[in-house]
DNA sequence: ATAATATATTCGGAAAATTGCATATATATT
DNA sequence: AATATATATGCAATTTTCCGAATATATTAT
């Protein structure tokens, strides 16, 4: 039975609807805490607590960089695993609608101050290492 | 959010060691409540209790005949979504191997006194309905 | 009708885990 | 020193888990 246990616990760490937003948000590409934190609207410490969750599970891996870290998913099944999730959520609730939507995290925020927003933006950071370049 | 949600309670649904090993009792074909309960050693309602389970969240269907109920995987995509994560902990346990054994669960299991099982042993019901055909 | 069988459901309960939240502190980097 | 993040602590509310026991229900046999 050991074998279902350890499938279990990586299936748990999928099973919060805030670890899922944060899986759709790294969807694309590597994001930093902050920039997670800022769509998410929660605060950090709870955040990080929900990506050690994570990467405790193996989901998630980091990437540090300057006084960011970066979060990203290596194994790309991980992606297959929550589509697939998704697509039977659709087709089960298929007739209610609107639950099939698209993931809706991406707005503008422009209010995110992380190195990856401010560059979209054209700014620099107020008193980070991003001076020059 | 609410989509996460919905997404979440699916998935908690799986994220049980008995009712992964339930989903792979039933991954050949469907099977009856007490030969799952056989093969478990758990009591029935406790058994019954985790297929009510898996019923709710859609992942399992039943069919009713004379006595017994068969539960079945209508949705092939479940078991898809199970060897994801199975494959997943192979590859992230792997050197620890052991883990990636596959399913243990078929014990021979001549105790079990389900129809299925009695045909296998060329018996028949010691009372059941089961008495020409 | 009655009994037996397979299964579902319910109630209760205790232990454990999770959740959400606040707050504080640690760490590493610049 | 300032910043980004991680980690730790605590805490109340809720949920899960496992268990025992009883009862309900539907079906079939007699």
């Amino acid at each position: 039975m050991q074998a279902y246990e350890v499938q279990a616990k990586i299936i748990k760490a999928l099973a919060h609807p805030v670890r899922l937003r944060i899986l759709d948000i790294l969807r694309e590409e590597e994001q930093c805490v902050c920039h997670i934190t800022a769509i998410l609207g929660l605060r950090q410490p709870y955040v990080s607590q929900q990506l050690a969750i994570l990467r405790a599970a193996g989901l998630v891996s980091i990437r540090k960089e300057g006084l960011n870290i970066y979060y990203w998913v290596q194994d790309k099944r991980v992606f297959a695993l929550v589509d697939l999730v998704r697509d039977l959520v659709r087709d089960k609730v298929g007739e209610e609608g609107g639950i099939s939507a698209p993931p809706s995290f991406a707005a503008p925020l422009l209010a995110c101050s992380c190195p990856k927003c401010l560059a979209r933006r054209g700014e620099r950071r107020s008193n980070g290492q991003d001076h020059d370049r």
